[in-house]
RNA sequence: GAGGGCGUAGCUCAGUCGGCAGAGCAACGGCCUUUUAAGCCGUGGGUCCAGGGUUCGAGUCCCUGCGCCCUCACCA
């Protein structure tokens, strides 16, 4: 058992220890000095970490709010439709003698609070004491200051949260871009862009599921354990159960088990899936990632195009209220509809001659020093295609049509069986998703999926799901699949270059503690103070 | 995994040719009833990422390691 870390029933301990005991975190001076007006409050019998205020209205709601009610400069508004109660952290402070400014930060906005020693009294010592970071909540009356800055005057005002730890620089915010990963608490609270990004993440995801929703889709959870991964060609992460003494497979898809819903009768079916891949970590890349499957029975992957546009384009005119997106350096357009180009269009205009000229193909692949002779026919059509076409794909197209032994879950085209009736929609390069005509014939899936292709190493070769197909065998309706990466989604519509700009907390690497980061619990505590030494 | 860049006060950053470790913000003490990144006077604060080397002398040059970012590879 740990000492107490969190101030509860020990809290009369706060009050006698400026160090405190279960701390093992060295103390800079600033944090000895907020621990010092800690100690303070607690002697003036109010509890720095408040309790329930209930009734707050949120900054951009008064905001509003003042607009109707015309406020002159200087002028605090008599009568009940002035009073209001808000709270949030200390973001700016103006302490000038017996008034105190400060701007305060809720998620919807800022807004000044005004504390004078006349109207707060017996406040007044704890308002004294306040720093930035601090968590207050006000109750008082709308009013604007002389120089018409909309200001709620507080006539009652509480300590709601004292920050013992002091903020980031007030106007850069945080800027130390691996410091914004490790402390995302830091970085959301003083980084209003950044909470930005992902409160529109969660709006994205919720216009997502409204789509779906109204389209009759339901929302199902399958496994993240698997004992035969499956539905992507992607190394896994391997786990294992002690009871069951049974290694198992972090999920890298949920297709084969979405589909084995479409089998049971579950005719429209989706996961927001937390996937996870053994793989490189890149701008676009994070070992752990949220992917949307979808599967609609008697469908076919032009279903699915449709329901892309709705959602991506959709998300994009409701969510951003935009149908153009600066990122980077482009502007994406996504007014409706997206246009569609055949892969083999695709190759032929860019590359200079058909796909299935194999001859060609491998002439070109060796001038770009693919290692072509290991390769299967296809994997080397591909290699080109990403290097000659993928560039050109910046504003939103589906690229249709793909060819057939990339997709071993992907029905085949009845006039070409070369082709497989797939598409993969790209926005600014990067390829958002990914959908089939589902292959619902169980004695063509056990034959792709037996079958390898030169050129993928071991552990991401599909692999043989025999109760798979065996679920096929009972009977798959036709229909059509979608998967959209979330992650990348959000990436376009927030205008983040970097994935883990729309994740909460990107996997880093462990820290080695050279510098700038402080010892992990249980190791000893640096001496305290720092003053005394030198 | 390969190549390139970066790491200095709590935060944001300077630091010239190798010659006393700097600024702003934050903090601390003082003044201030209308501030807007408040202002003014004063004060404290450094494992220059870590370890080794060269040198009379290293934040600076060299080597090794760690972390982060970028590009490439794998992948979505």
């Amino acid at each position: 058992m740990t000492t107490c870390v969190r101030p509860c029933a020990c809290r009369p301990v706060l009050g006698q220890d400026i160090q405190p005991r279960y701390s093992t975190l060295p103390m800079s001076d600033q944090i000895t000095d907020r621990r010092a007006k800690l100690k303070k409050i607690i002697d003036l019998d109010v509890d720095p970490f408040g309790e329930r205020y209930p009734g707050v209205t949120a900054n951009a709601d008064i905001r509003t709010a003042a607009e109707t009610l015309k406020i002159e400069a200087g002028q605090i508004l008599e009568g009940d439709k002035a009073v209001f109660k808000a709270a949030g952290r200390i973001v700016l402070h103006r302490d000038i003698g017996s008034l105190i400014f400060m701007t305060v930060r809720d998620w919807t906005g800022d807004l000044q609070f005004g504390l004078s020693k006349k109207m707060v009294k017996e406040h007044w010592k704890v308002a004294k004491l306040l720093d930035l970071g601090d968590i207050v909540g006000v109750e008082g009356r709308l009013g604007r200051t002389k120089t018409g800055e909309l200001t709620l005057w507080a006539t009652d005002f509480r300590l709601l949260s004292k920050a013992l730890r002091p903020p980031p620089e007030k106007w850069h915010g945080l800027a130390d871009i691996e410091i914004r990963y490790r402390k995302r608490h830091v970085d959301l609270y003083s980084n209003p862009a950044s909470l930005r990004v992902f409160v529109q993440r969660a709006r994205i995801i919720d216009y997502t599921r409204d789509v779906l929703r109204r389209r009759g889709f339901i929302e199902v959870e399958t496994p993240v354990l698997q004992p035969i991964y499956g539905g992507a060609a992607a190394r896994p992460f391997l786990t294992h159960h002690n009871t069951l003494d049974r290694d198992l497979y972090l999920r890298i898809s949920p297709e084969l088990y979405l589909k084995r819903c479409l089998v049971g009768g579950l005719e429209r079916v989706y996961e927001m899936a937390r996937c996870f891949r053994n793989e490189g970590i890149s701008p676009r890349h994070n070992p752990e990632f949220t992917m949307l499957e979808l599967y609609q029975a008697y469908g076919d992957y032009h279903d699915m195009m449709e329901i892309t546009e709705e959602i991506i384009g959709g998300a994009a005119r409701d969510v951003i209220g935009a149908t153009k997106i600066k990122i980077g350096e482009h502007e994406i357009d996504y007014t409706l509809p997206w246009p569609r180009r055949k892969y083999a269009d695709l190759f032929a205009e860019y590359v200079g001659f058909p796909w299935d000229d194999v001859a060609q193909v491998r002439a070109r692949a060796r001038e770009l020093k693919i290692e072509e002779p290991k390769l299967d026919d296809a994997v080397v059509v591909n290699a080109l295609f990403e290097h000659y076409v993928e560039p050109h794909l910046i504003n939103p197209t589906f690229v249709l049509d793909y060819p057939a032994p990339l997709c071993p879950l992907t029905k085949r085209d009845p006039n070409d069986p070369d082709v497989a009736l797939r598409f993969e929609i790209f926005i600014n390069r990067m390829e958002l998703g990914n959908a089939y005509s589902e292959l619902n014939d169980p004695d063509q899936q056990r034959e792709t999926l037996s079958r390898q292709l030169r050129g993928e190493e071991e552990e991401t070769m599909a692999v043989m799901d025999e109760d798979f197909v065996a679920a096929l065998e009972c009977g798959m309706p036709p229909a059509g699949g979608l998967g959209i990466g979330i992650d990348r989604l959000v990436m376009l519509l927030t205008r983040s270059p970097s994935i883990r700009d729309v994740l909460l907390f990107p996997l880093q690497r462990a820290e080695q503690r050279n510098g700038k980061d402080e010892p992990r619990e249980g190791e000893a505590p640096a001496e305290p103070g720092g003053r005394s030494s030198r």
